[in-house]
DNA sequence: GTCCAGGGTTCGT
DNA sequence: ACGAACCATGGA
């Protein structure tokens, strides 16, 4: 799996277009500004989107939904506010870390003048925002080229024969890190790409009760492709 | 009551 | 380096 040849590579690229084309989507990430994105990202880590914009509107009522004011909020206030989103104590320390390294930064305009690498980096440091975190923010907040290797798309691949990242904390990276030598993706297509991986995924998959037969006999759009 | 959701950190081995 | 516990709410 470590070098996939010419047809494998093409039976990704004709897999990830059948799956942008098979799940249309509008509007995938619904944000104001780029401020809105990144609190997003942190809000709905391991809690469904629902809960997670309950938060941000919780927030944008209290008028904390820009780095500045939330900078300067305390943890205590934040945990009040975004408490639908769950793991408010947790949270409410990382939205301050990400407001704080934001102005740390310089603000917004300077981060957004990093290039991708640099930026990336950056967003690893701050506490609370790991590679998934960082990569969505990347993708949707500031528009960079990048493919979300989550728990869908992982499965996903393993089920189409494609990649297997295997388990554990790395399985992120080692992921990342074929789908980057392995496909080039523009901005507009990793947006797509990425949402309609995690709808086929809840659609098939991640509901109860699982679907044992379908994506493991038919890899759902497989049957198209292959 | 039980399981899980668009993860990351921390703490045992 | 790896696995597991932990966070905490709302929905099915």
């Amino acid at each position: 799996m470590a070098a996939a040849g010419p047809a494998e590579l093409e039976r990704l690229a004709a897999a990830c277009r059948a799956l942008i084309d098979h799940y249309p989507t509008r509007n995938w990430w619904p944000a104001r500004s780029r401020f809105e994105v990144m609190v997003g990202a942190v809000l709905v880590q391991n809690t469904r989107w629902l809960n997670a914009a309950r938060a941000i509107e919780a927030l944008r009522a209290a008028a904390l939904l820009q780095p500045a004011a939330m900078a300067e909020a305390s943890a205590e206030t934040l945990a009040r506010w975004i408490r639908p989103a769950g793991c408010q104590r947790i949270k409410a320390r990382r939205l301050l870390a990400l407001a704080i390294g934001i102005q740390q930064s310089g603000g917004l305009r300077a981060l957004a003048q990093l290039e991708d690498q640099a930026l990336r980096a950056r967003l690893l440091r701050w506490h609370g925002i790991g590679e998934e975190t960082a990569d969505a923010i990347l993708l949707y907040g500031f528009k960079r080229p990048a493919f979300l290797s989550d728990g869908y798309a992982r499965r996903w691949l393993s089920r189409m024969g494609i990649f297997e990242a295997g388990a554990g904390p790395r399985a992120y990276g080692r992921c990342r890190q074929f789908m980057a030598q392995e496909l080039v993706l523009d901005v507009s297509d990793a947006q797509a790409l990425h949402a309609a991986v995690v709808l086929h995924g809840q659609q098939h998959c991640g509901a109860r009760p699982r679907c044992e037969g379908c994506c493991v006999a038919n890899y759902c759009l497989n049957k198209t492709i292959a």
